[in-house]
DNA sequence: AAGAAAAAAATGTGATATCATTTTTGCGAC
DNA sequence: GTCGCAAAAATGATATCACATTTTTTTCTT
């Protein structure tokens, strides 16, 4: 089934890279670097296609030199591996990974909640609270993109109140391991529904009250996906027992 | 005074980046990636020198494009900036970045510690007590280049029980970063002396208790050069508030 | 001597060429 | 058909080249 499916899919068209605005990048590698971002993130690359920095460089119609350091970058943020022969590819999420990744990331955003919490502004809280109201409007619409990208930009804006915000890279890296299964999960599962969870943050952090605001974040992240994505991958677990390959 | 340090000191000679077994790298941008990395880590190039990518190409003996690979790498995980311009250096030391960095060190540390637990087997408390006596030894004839790498390879090996040890990256970029400035205290602060508190990781280990362990760790990271480490950044901030330039 | 303008050198970036290695394809034997 | 093998194509890695921009040095003016 598998091989019929690869036999008309051509390498060209496994994948669609979108656009980018090209106007706020300054170098070619950036801009390859930001695009192939945002497109693991959105789930646009299938965990496991395999990839070749040429075919990249072709299909973004660039060399391969900037589309090379771009790689180098998404690897050292785990976004895609090298694999010792010449492949690449973006990682297949796995059980025992999906949950150390989801119990860091509880680990980090709580710590980096409660670090911020003294730096915690009216300003801010009210910055929060009009990002949260856009991402009421992205789900009553069904955008989902926007949905994803609002929540990353609520909770940058919370950890980076901060000012020496040094876990946000850390974190965001964590965010682009989990981005492409969420996003195939999202895809595949359809009654998943969205727990707001950003209200009990909001409600903490106006009452400054960093041990709420810990619950409250673990709380968000633990309602994102993390039921439903431990399903699907039980689901494929069974799969791969009965009808081994 | 710094000017005329600067005066007889040539770019070729501000730094002297150790040489590495060329043995173990199949590609050279690898090589050169685990040459700086290494240099960085060592303290061989000052925080705040201006570097260039060709500069450090023709140190190496390099073309450029690998240098620039390897940079990128390291550009992600924090071991030096990328300035606008053209320049690139190991980024200073402040306080607050520095307080937020141990915070982050400890949070991620205790973190992975307690996820290692449930795989700690003898065998594993045994290599981790032979990494500990050859610390000893480095500690007796002072080698603190090497006790450095056998602090780091003693975490690593505990953090790395757990089969899908997806902080250890993040942890290392936090070593780093901390790395150089590490290496500047202990060049500079002659009074410093080192509590091993590995003895304690070790025996909460052997009665398998996460609690004592989390504790261990924490006083291990907290032992190690923050003391020594606060004491010098602020006497930086001292005498630049009295002598400013 | 000091500052401004001009010339020279250096730098980052990205495309291209080359080479060794790997992957894919084509083709014939069974 | 399918297996094996050789030819062909593709790939990653790196050096080099070209170009625009920036930095540094030199020269000229006052």
């Amino acid at each position: 089934m598998q091989q019929k499916a690869a036999h008309f899919m051509t390498k060209k068209d496994a994948f669609n890279i979108p656009e980018l605005p090209t106007g706020d990048t300054e170098t070619v590698q950036e801009y390859a670097y930001l695009r192939l971002r945002n497109a693991i993130m959105l789930g646009s690359i299938e965990p496991g296609t395999n990839l070749t920095i040429r075919g990249l460089a072709s299909y973004l119609n660039l060399s391969p030199t900037p589309v090379r350091e771009a790689i180098r970058r998404l690897s050292s943020e785990h976004a895609l591996e090298v694999l010792g022969n010449r492949r690449l590819r973006i990682p297949v999420m796995e059980a025992g990974r999906f949950e150390e990744l989801i119990q860091l990331r509880i680990a980090l955003e709580t710590h980096s909640a409660e670090r911020a919490m003294p730096y915690i502004s009216d300003v801010i809280v009210q910055e929060l609270t009009e990002i949260d109201d856009a991402m009421d409007l992205a789900i009553a619409e069904y955008r989902m993109e926007d949905l994803t990208q609002l929540n990353h930009k609520f909770h940058r804006r919370l950890y980076g109140a901060n000012p020496y915000p040094q876990s946000i890279p850390l974190i965001e890296s964590i965010w682009l391991q989990l981005g492409p299964f969420q996003r195939q999960v999202v895809r595949e599962v359809k009654a998943y529904y969205h727990i707001d969870r950003h209200k009990e943050v909001l409600a903490a952090l106006r009452e400054r009250n960093a041990t709420a605001l810990i619950v409250a974040i673990e709380n968000d992240i633990r309602d994102g996906i993390v039921r439903t994505g431990r399903e699907k991958l039980k689901q494929e677990a069974r799969a791969a027992q009965t009808g081994q390959s």
